[in-house]
DNA sequence: CTGAAAGCGCTTACAG
DNA sequence: CTGAAAGCGCTTACAG
């Protein structure tokens, strides 16, 4: 980072082969050996074998910088990080954000990571784009309203977004994971399980991300055959002790200290809002699955740490998608891909 | 990413600017504008405004992969992200990315992230650089052993450690934050809030970080003047059940069921074993902060979820730091840092 | 199938 | 204080 001193300097200079030392080891022309590594097909064989070796050999490596020059293409795609971790999000597009890394050298492509401007949501795209550092983008996070998708179309700017684009679905690519599938599996597991009185704590209507689950769970209750009532339902916020209070109202409605152990159940929008309802089962003197059936959502450490069931996101997966996505051919219209959560089973869901 | 359609080319082609454009709208030479921009105090007053105008009105931003061509410099830092988020660590360094590319720009750098290569702990790290991507590293999660900062060392790459590099502590920049510290400080914490018999939950002995953060409790019982011995301590490995278990003969070698209430307490080396120090509380009938106290270390979201105190590690002073040491002139010598933690206190360490 | 030419957008000594 | 020249390391039409 800092100036190299002297002797780095020559002993980097010493190991840095370019494409001219190799073409001379080689005993081509210097776009034989471009032409060896970019269009091998257009270069014979045994010319192709000599180049080859002698790219081995000085170990040499394109620099990148060179490329990205002379092709006008940056071969990068940019990531916003964002400092403010509140709530259900952070970590799982933290794990996304290292999915995108794992998986993008087999696209020739990296990844640079760059923060928010905090007065201005576009400042960070246009910047990064602007100064030739990434060619496209990937976007997570979109909120209802996010300006952040019609700046990107309107500057036909490449992009996907992990996460569905709800104002403009049908003129974006994203890849989203079904939550209402994930709940529907959710109630299915329970009702496999043999509780049979299922409800719902969410988080208060008007998000579609909350909506969707909520759909979920109705889903679930009728494909089960569960006479669970699609009333059977409470919100809170993402907060602890509102969740807590939500979850014994919600309990005490479904009657869950007089019924049988196991028969009793919640399915819950978040890890958090389960965590909740664990609290209130204990407050009731009742344990966690054994006696009410506990799911959450999105498999967080806190469901890892407390034995609670909870929906996981495929992000791998939704990785790979993105880039799929994102690297289509120009003129590809765009795509939408649901991937299926699936159910990380813990103690919170063992009934007897 | 993929080919622009024509029409975006066009767009594009449009609206970049190059330093030839702004040369001549501000009605001189480019290496005028070149210098008006990396040495402004090489150029008249009256030019420079003309030029600096001209970059305003048509929206220049160079293009940063000559820079990087001409300078022969990337003015990156490489970042490696581990898809294996087990433990203790993961969030922690999510955080520590996230406030490294938050303060890049103020240095004039950007951050690339790479994944490593399964079967070489050095490949990231060596392609990264010889494609000229970067041209440093910030180096985490160094391991006891670990190869990187020898090859590093050795290849004399500029790079800094968040964590000490405990092989190489004199020969490298780190920056870390001080688990002794944190420990003292949390003993404290519980003496002033009134607790006397303050027992320690670790890690088997063996592991630097845990016998750093063991030494730091044993300071503090010495600094607060209490009584409680310094062999009232328990072990166990990073896993809730064996957490528990340790935690519940702990609480029994303390007497914490037959001392008064708000009198016993446990600080831990991490917040899964915390969590599982509240298990074995709860287990016998008692009330975390009322009855023991609890403290753990990380101020994860299982902490702030569950209530828990914790040592809170300053993670944005770090990526500053880190940032600090890394864009050093050359020659400097390697230097470290220690960084104090803070405690987040919560409800598991108010008595009464 | 191979190579001579041009050029991507900058910066850096170096003359003037 | 300003500008003409050279060149960073590649790739891409284009001749031969």
């Amino acid at each position: 980072m800092s100036e190299p001193s002297p002797a780095s300097t020559a002993s980097t200079a010493a190991s840095r082969a370019t494409i001219v030392d190799v073409a001379k080891a080689a005993g081509v022309s210097r776009q034989t050996v471009s032409n060896a590594l970019n269009r091998p097909d257009r270069v014979a064989a045994p010319t192709l074998e000599r180049v080859l070796d002698a790219v081995e050999r000085l170990r040499f490596t394109p620099m990148v910088s060179a490329q990205q020059l002379r092709r006008q293409r940056a071969s990068a795609a940019g990531f916003e990080v964002n400092p403010s971790h509140q709530g259900r999000l952070g970590h799982i597009l933290d794990e996304f954000l290292v999915e995108l890394t794992v998986d993008a050298p087999r696209h020739g492509i990296h990844v640079v990571a760059f923060a928010p401007d905090p007065t201005d949501v576009v400042a960070g795209y246009r910047q990064t784009l602007a100064s030739g550092l990434v060619d496209g983008f990937v976007l997570a996070d979109t909120r209802h309203g996010d300006p952040r998708p019609d700046w990107l179309l309107a500057h036909e700017v490449p992009f996907v977004s992990f996460g569905r684009v709800w104002d403009r679905p049908e003129l974006t690519r994203w890849v989203d994971v079904d939550g209402r599938a994930g709940l529907r599996a959710a109630v299915a597991h329970l009702a496999d399980r043999g509780y049979v009185h299922v409800g719902f704590l969410g988080w208060p209507a008007g998000s579609p991300v909350g909506d969707d689950r909520r759909a979920g769970w109705v889903d679930g209750l009728a494909a089960a055959g569960l006479t669970t009532s699609p009333d059977e339902a409470e919100e809170a916020v993402q907060d602890l002790d509102e969740a807590t209070g939500a979850a014994g109202r919600l309990l005490d409605r479904l009657g869950a200290v007089r019924r049988p152990a196991g028969s009793t159940a919640v399915v819950c929008a978040s890890d958090l809002l389960a965590l909740g309802a664990l609290r209130a089962v204990r407050a009731l003197g009742l344990e966690p699955g054994r006696d009410v059936g506990v799911v959450g959502f999105d498999d967080t450490d806190v469901a890892a740490a407390m034995q609670l069931t909870s929906v996981h996101q495929p992000v791998a997966d939704a990785a790979r998608a993105a880039w799929r996505m994102l690297l289509a051919p120009a003129g590809t219209p765009p795509v939408a891909q649901l991937l299926e959560p699936t159910l990380t089973v813990r103690a919170s869901s063992t009934p007897g």
